[in-house]
DNA sequence: ATAGGGTTAG
């Protein structure tokens, strides 16, 4: 990217003197509308040097373009090289430097860059203090909520609205609460701010409470709580409320349909999720790559590998998301070659690929214990895709390291890494030395998970188990013991299925089902045939 | 010229 001067001769700008008002104002329209047009930051530099030898890149209309267009095309350095360069940005410019800041994850940058701002005397307006608080912790949100009071933007709804919402996002209900009771006219969507900020602090009651003292409650406001309900994991609730919904003759939109989509998911409820699928085509909702995604990722966790290739073949203009969504469900099913075809396919397309691929990717190599290739990917990921390794990556090498019975090499790897290893990490590992008859390393491992007391109740059944299946009887009841002690075996494991429309849902234990007793005879049966096939596995 | 309630991948 060239970076923006003020030409100067002498101390003097450099005006062309053949543009009047008119045809300058003609050419700044031209060169705004070649901004919107770029797909990508290569086309940005040819119309910079233009901007420059036409503007001196000093027309704060141009300028503010070009910072928005190199932020969203993912380049918020080259935004910031623009930026850089002006002598006296106005409030616009900061705004949409503090934005691009803010979609590229730096809200560092973007918070400093207002106290700037203020620092050079420019007045902030409700536009710059809604974007920077976006960016802001919650001691920094404080700092600008006294700003707010005091160059009186307290009336200004955005700035209010914002205000609760990053409170909220912060876990301070109580500040979130205040400024919400403050407001003059809580209308719906003061509510359902409110009941996102409940959501986000996992208070669902509260979320339903306001959600039902709401009176008039429009699709966004329905779909907030759906969508509450999703994230706190009360996936029942949320399905209940999305037919209640539909009763009550509210219309569902594509952000309902992602939503609900979500919730069958992770319920693996399919034939819901199918229903959904026909309701959004009979509803003509439009099939944005939200939709088609949310239902590729619904499809592949259900269990329905091909109805996801079809939606996902189905789709025309594919993403990034789409890519990592595909590769992921066949990576989960153990298509692992189908899943790196799926990569070169997006590469030769021209995607570039994100950490998430990278997760996906190596998931694949560890399903089909492809130990070379997910090696080989690891190693050049760096290099190649320019994404630094992160701790799922790692944990990702650990899995097929541990899956293939390298159990030593894996401990090694772990020891090696510049990162610390976290509780699922050393958790694979644990069950890899289970799985792989390695008590020694299952022990060491295990006892570094429960010192690290990150370890969940599992750590303590694996450690059990592997004490017990070498004949240390003693030490197997002893780690049953502490675990009781520490009251980590509290937490009841869970799973549901979707029958004719009802979930069903069990807990550990549970002996409440109707037909409990076909259920866990049907259950040993599979049992047996998981074991047997176990076994021709290993001898083939 | 800018924002202002809800969405997908691990």
């Amino acid at each position: 990217m060239i970076s923006s001067i003020t030409a100067t001769t002498g101390g003097q700008p450099v005006f062309r003197r053949d543009l009047d008002p008119n045809a300058l104002r003609l050419t700044r329209r031209k060169t705004i509308n070649l901004l919107r047009n770029c797909k990508n930051i290569a086309q940005v530099p040819p119309i910079h040097a233009k901007i420059i030898r036409t503007f001196h890149g000093q027309d704060a209309f141009v300028v503010f373009e070009l910072i928005r267009i190199c932020s969203t095309l993912d380049s918020v350095d080259c935004a910031y090289d623009v930026f850089r360069y002006v002598p006296n940005p106005n409030v616009y410019l900061y705004t949409a430097m503090i934005d691009g800041f803010v979609s590229s994850n730096r809200s560092a940058d973007g918070v400093s860059l207002y106290r700037r701002m203020i620092r050079d005397s420019v007045s902030p307006d409700n536009y710059v203090i809604t974007s920077v608080l976006k960016a802001c912790d919650l001691e920094e949100c404080r700092e600008v909520h006294g700003q707010v009071l005091k160059l009186g933007f307290g009336s200004s709804r955005s700035v209010v609205l914002k205000l609760m919402e990053v409170y909220g996002k912060c876990g301070d209900l109580v500040d979130a609460k205040k400024v919400f009771d403050e407001m003059p006219e809580r209308d719906e969507v003061a509510a359902t701010v409110m009941i996102n900020c409940y959501s986000d602090c996992g208070c669902v009651k509260e979320a339903l409470e306001l959600f039902n003292d709401v009176k008039v409650k429009d699709t966004v406001c329905w779909t907030a709580m759906i969508d509450g309900l999703v994230r706190n994991k009360e996936m029942n609730k949320a399905l209940e409320l999305f037919r209640e919904m539909q009763m009550e003759n509210v219309s569902v939109n594509e952000f309902t349909a992602v939503c609900v989509l979500s919730a069958c998911s992770d319920l693996g409820a399919l034939e819901l999720g199918r229903w959904v699928h026909s309701f959004v085509e009979s509803q003509r909702i439009k099939l944005s790559n939200f939709v088609g995604n949310a239902l590729v990722n619904m499809y592949s966790r259900c269990g329905a590998i091909y109805e996801a290739k079809l939606v996902f073949k189905g789709m025309r203009d594919k993403d990034v998301v789409s890519y990592n969504t595909m590769i992921s469900g066949l990576a989960m099913h153990g298509e692992s070659f189908e899943a790196i075809k799926g990569f070169r396919e997006m590469v030769n397309r021209g995607f570039s690929p994100n950490e998430v691929t990278l997760v996906a990717l190596l998931n694949a190599c560890s399903h089909g214990g492809l130990l070379d290739i997910g090696i080989e990917v690891f190693r050049s990921m760096e290099r190649v895709f320019h994404v630094e390794p992160q701790i799922e990556h790692y944990g990702c090498i650990v899995d097929l390291l541990g899956r293939v019975g390298r159990l030593e090499e894996a401990y090694r790897f772990v020891e090696n890494m510049p990162i610390e290893p976290d509780h699922i990490m050393l958790g694979a590992l644990l069950s890899a030395c289970k799985i792989h008859g390695n008590m020694e390393l299952g022990e060491k491992v295990a006892k570094r998970l429960i010192e690290s007391e990150d370890s969940d109740s599992g750590t303590y059944v694996l450690l059990s188990n592997i004490y017990a299946s070498s004949g240390k009887w003693k030490e197997s009841s002893e780690v049953r013991g502490s675990m009781r002690d520490s009251g980590i075996d509290k937490e009841p494991g869970c799973s549901t299925i979707e029958l004719d429309n009802q979930i069903h849902e069990f807990l550990v234990g549970d002996t409440t089902h109707p037909e409990k007793e076909a259920i866990y005879q049907r259950l040993q049966e599979l049992n047996r045939v998981l074991k047997f096939e176990d076994v021709m596995f290993v001898y083939q």
